[in-house]
RNA sequence: GGGAUCUUAGCUCAGCUGGGAGAGCAUCUGCCUUACAAGCAGAGGGUCACAGGUUCGAGCCCUGUAGGUCCCACCA
């Protein structure tokens, strides 16, 4: 071979020249093309903001592995990419940024921010994608999209519009969550509920007109007390009966406020007294509604109090609490305080107490929609994987409530509703009307609010390919086959996606949902930049290869189950990178320069067809394994086969045809051939989790292919398939372990070449051995491998082994000590022992015979017979040695 | 409060529709055998959380218990 590969494997020659090469020869590019099968996958956007984690590189990792799979398969493989623009985190970045600058976002205008953002995009919207290109992923990036280009913007405002049309989106006045440091409402899906400690605060609001009676209310949020506008009860609470109707005095106010009985209330919990804060709270502002309540708004946007509170008013309301506490202790209505843990709403993106104001908000309808996303979970034409998902799908989807998809941020899609500002009509186009549709006017003015992230992540599986223009590509790549993604958010956006797809499309965006779990640290904590425990797949990449960190993440864990990162985990996966680069660079030193042809079926050895047969069935496993997305099962299999089937065994097989080249030149060659074969036939099913090697192997071994990418994947095929072979060979495998076993256990150096006599009575067996006894003498360091139907010419300086249908013996002179040869086979004999008894107590029980399946009974009577059969050789033995 | 999931070798985890417990790492022994010491050949190590049940047969199915993790949830 004129090129030669160095001793060990270092990827950082090469990943990056071949990723170049895929990309410049346009490998990763799809193109409708009718003549094939379309396989889509569409890339979850990752923010501009991001950078690589272990979450994406194993997110990509799977996707990038089906779609080599597939490409493989002659499937028109379009991988689609793109950015999103991620809304909050964006805008906090650029703050910050515009921040150590000196400029303060309002004072840039809504224009000059917007302007800001762009730059950033521009600046670093890109960085992401590069380091998903380190990781291998053969995307089309030609192809790559963003939530705000022109195109997914125009999906955006159609889906909009239409929804509006429909009556599916509409602007109300609700309790929404209110995050007080992005100063913005955020959906229900954007909130986590976290238990904090906390305290009760028994406060008594007095009764009017009753000098000295009270009612005693228990409230976590004591500040809200300002905005309250009733005390409820529950109807059927005879504690409370005569005070309904009557009125309170609200502390530290001068309004007085009505005590009103509602079913809400949870007689058994607190006092049985609940305060009433209707601008404040979902379940007051439900029973304010029903009660006719007025809705004071004591928090303003920022979270301080707002003018009404009396001297509160610009407290920020924690300071509040404590000011309004200390006031309540004074005057003697604060009764107690007790500790109390309760779960606290959070913004996911910032941790800030989320805050429920009343707001004018836009809302997208549920009720309808998710219906067909429901059915088709149901009825199996979308199928998440693993099977569990779905209870969470369903729990989400059974508990749906109306989506707050307006925004009070800038950087997004504005939402198309125009103001009149004469007549204060609403329009909601796609393009802003010149003049109000009512009054004539041109004094319009666009909402200023921008849509929910999501909102516009929910059409990308259609939006990238076209929509809402009816394009070939559409027709084509659409439905989507697969996404992959993490099971973190399935509500954020694969729920959101599956109505969209039915609602604009008319059909599921995919049909196969594949999650992935979390990737955590060594000691199982997720990694995060607060606890500092994250490990950077590019770092990873520079020290071990991408190859390594693929192989990495993609084993050793079950479908949809989080996992943990060790880096002797890589270590073990860049150590099996370097002993597929070995064994392929043994391989190409030996074929060197040499034309090799393609052996005859009879000038096949057994070890060839075994190994043939091996990587045959193999082929077939892994397409299976990989067809139901068990891409781990699938690697593992590749992985045991190229180590321990190839490597440890077939080629140290071949290595006396090999080294005998010069005499037997047609042997050499048939090994070689099957050699190559063989090896490139695992490279390709390697190919999908390991491209980086695998190509550069490929293209060395074979210097006339232009790339494995395009390589044929491998299927299985009935004249490789010889299992008569596969069975003879697996017994020199017992008989070889067995050799081996023994002399590792006497100590015997492997340069100690001692001869070996097989003795059987069997003489299918001894043939077997006796011609295929040059192929496996050397594995065993055995000088001359005799067999015979006797012991005769076999001294009495020999230790022996019994194995099925036979009995081994080596020869090791003054090696062999008789009393522990005695000692070992006596232990032998328990063993033996139990598993005869065992298997007769399996025979003999009736129930057994008659229940199992057939095959099962068989399986179990062989086994007697093999273990009966080796129980007489070891008596026998034993009964010569006393 | 509802739900999911986990508990298997010292560590991290596999174990597909029930049919004699597996891998990697770690440990121990012996090997620089002309592809690989990132390697080779061996070895030790498990009442599969606990208690019941179904079955000819249970790590796997069912019920319960204990502990861990996570998700959902407007009990003030």
């Amino acid at each position: 071979m004129s090129k030669e590969l160095a001793k060990t494997y270092d990827p950082k020659d090469i990943e990056d020249r071949l990723y170049k090469k895929w990309e410049d020869n346009g490998y990763f590019h799809a193109e409708p093309d009718r003549s094939k099968k379309p396989f889509t996958i569409v890339m979850p956007p990752p923010n501009i903001t991001g950078q690589l984690h272990m979450g994406h590189a194993l997110d990509n990792t799977m996707q990038d592995i089906l779609i080599r799979y597939k490409r493989m398969q002659g499937y028109n493989a379009l991988w689609q990419p793109g950015t999103d623009h991620a809304a909050i985190a964006t805008e906090v970045k650029v703050i910050a940024a515009l921040k150590e600058q000196g400029i303060d976002k309002d004072e840039l205008g809504r224009e000059g921010f917007l302007e800001k953002c762009w730059d950033w995009r521009k600046e670093y919207g890109g960085r992401i994608v590069k380091q998903l290109k380190k990781m291998g992923s053969s995307a089309d990036w030609s192809r790559e999209r963003f939530t705000m280009d022109e195109g997914c913007s125009d999906a955006v405002l159609e889906v909009f519009t239409r929804l509006y049309e429909k009556g599916w989106i509409y602007k109300g006045s609700r309790i929404v969550n209110w995050c007080p440091c992005c100063q913005t409402s955020i959906s229900d899906a954007e909130v986590i509920h976290e238990d904090q400690d906390g305290f009760f605060w028994h406060i008594n609001y007095p009764v009017v007109g009753e000098e000295g009676r009270f009612v005693e209310i228990a409230t976590t949020r004591p500040e809200t007390l300002f905005g309250d506008t009733a005390v409820a009860v529950n109807p059927e609470d005879e504690r409370y009966k005569d005070i309904v109707g009557k009125m309170l005095k609200l502390p530290c106010t001068d309004r007085e406020i009505p005590v009103i009985a509602d079913s809400y209330v949870d007689k058994e919990f607190g006092t049985g007294c609940v305060k009433i804060t209707p601008a404040h709270d979902p379940n007051d502002f439900e029973v304010g509604k029903r009660h006719g309540l007025e809705e004071i708004v004591v928090i303003e946007d920022d979270g301080r109090m707002s003018k009404c509170v009396g001297k509160c008013a610009g407290m920020d309301r924690y300071e509040c609490r404590e000011a309004l506490v200390k006031d309540l202790e004074a005057q003697g209505l604060l009764v107690k305080v007790v500790p109390h843990t309760h779960a606290v709403g959070t913004h996911d993106r910032c941790g800030t107490t989320v805050e429920p104001m009343i707001k004018q908000q836009w809302f997208v309808k549920m009720d309808e929609m998710i219906k067909p996303a429901v059915e088709c979970i149901k009825n199996g034409d979308v199928k998440l994987l693993p099977k569990r998902m779905e209870k969470t799908y369903f729990n989400w989807t059974d508990n749906i409530r109306d989506w707050c998809i307006s925004r009070q941020l800038w950087w997004g899609h504005r939402i198309p509703a125009y103001y009149c500002e004469d007549c204060g009509e609403m329009t909601v186009s796609k393009t802003a009307p010149k003049v109000c549709p009512k009054c004539g006017s041109t004094h319009l003015k666009q909402d200023e609010d921008t849509l929910d992230t999501w909102f516009s992540s929910a059409l990308w599986p259609f939006s990238t390919l076209g929509w809402p223009d009816k394009t070939e590509d559409l027709d084509y790549f659409y439905p989507n086959d697969v996404l992959v993604t993490g099971y973190d958010i399935i509500f954020f956006w694969v729920i959101r996606m599956i109505f969209s797809g039915y609602e604009q499309m008319g059909k599921a965006p995919f049909n196969t949902v594949l999650f992935h779990g979390l990737v955590r640290d060594s000691q199982g904590r997720k990694m995060s930049k607060s606890l500092g425990n994250g490990i950077d797949p590019l770092e990873v990449i520079d020290k071990y290869g991408a190859d390594a960190l693929r192989l990495t993440l993609i084993t050793g864990n079950a479908p949809g189950n989080d996992m943990r990162f060790y880096w002797e985990r890589v270590e073990s996966s860049r150590n099996f990178a370097n002993k597929v680069w070995n064994a392929s660079r043994y391989i190409m030193m030996n074929i060197g320069d040499e034309e090799l042809k393609k052996p005859e079926t009879a000038d096949l050895t057994a070890e060839d067809k075994w190994i043939l047969s091996k990587v045959n069935t193999l082929t077939k496993d892994v397409t299976e394994n990989m067809d139901k997305f068990e891409l781990g099962i699938a690697v593992q299999k590749v992985y045991d086969f190229i180590w321990d089937e190839f490597c440890d065994w077939y080629i140290e097989m071949t290595k006396r045809r090999i080294w005998n080249k010069e005499n037997d030149k047609k042997a050499a060659n048939t090994a070689l051939w099957v050699l190559r074969e063989v090896l490139s036939d695992s490279l390709k099913l390697l190919h999908p989790y390991m491209p980086f090697v695998t190509e550069e192997i490929y293209c060395t071994l074979l210097p006339n292919e232009e790339t494995i990418m395009l390589a044929e994947w491998p299927t299985y095929k009935e004249e490789r398939n010889f299992p008569e072979e596969e069975s003879a060979v697996s017994r020199c495998k017992e008989l070889v372990k067995a050799v081996r076993n023994r002399r590792n256990e006497m100590n015997v150096a492997p340069s100690r070449k001692a001869a070996v006599h097989i003795v059987s009575d069997n003489k299918e067996v001894l043939s077997m051995f006796e011609k295929l006894k040059d192929m496996y003498a050397s594995l065993m360091y055995a000088g001359e491998v005799y067999t015979s139907s006797t012991t005769e010419n076999i001294g009495d300086d020999a230790v022996s082994i019994v194995i099925p249908d036979a009995v081994v013996y080596i020869p090791l002179a003054e090696l062999v000590d008789m009393e522990a040869e005695k000692e070992r086979l006596t232990k032998e004999k328990e063993r033996l022992t139990k598993e005869l008894q065992r298997s007769r107590g399996m025979l003999s029980n009736e129930k057994f015979i008659s229940k199992a399946p057939e095959a099962k009974v068989n399986e179990e009577k062989e086994k007697l017979a093999k273990y009966e059969q080796m129980m007489e050789q070891v008596e026998a033995q034993l009964a010569a040695l006393n």
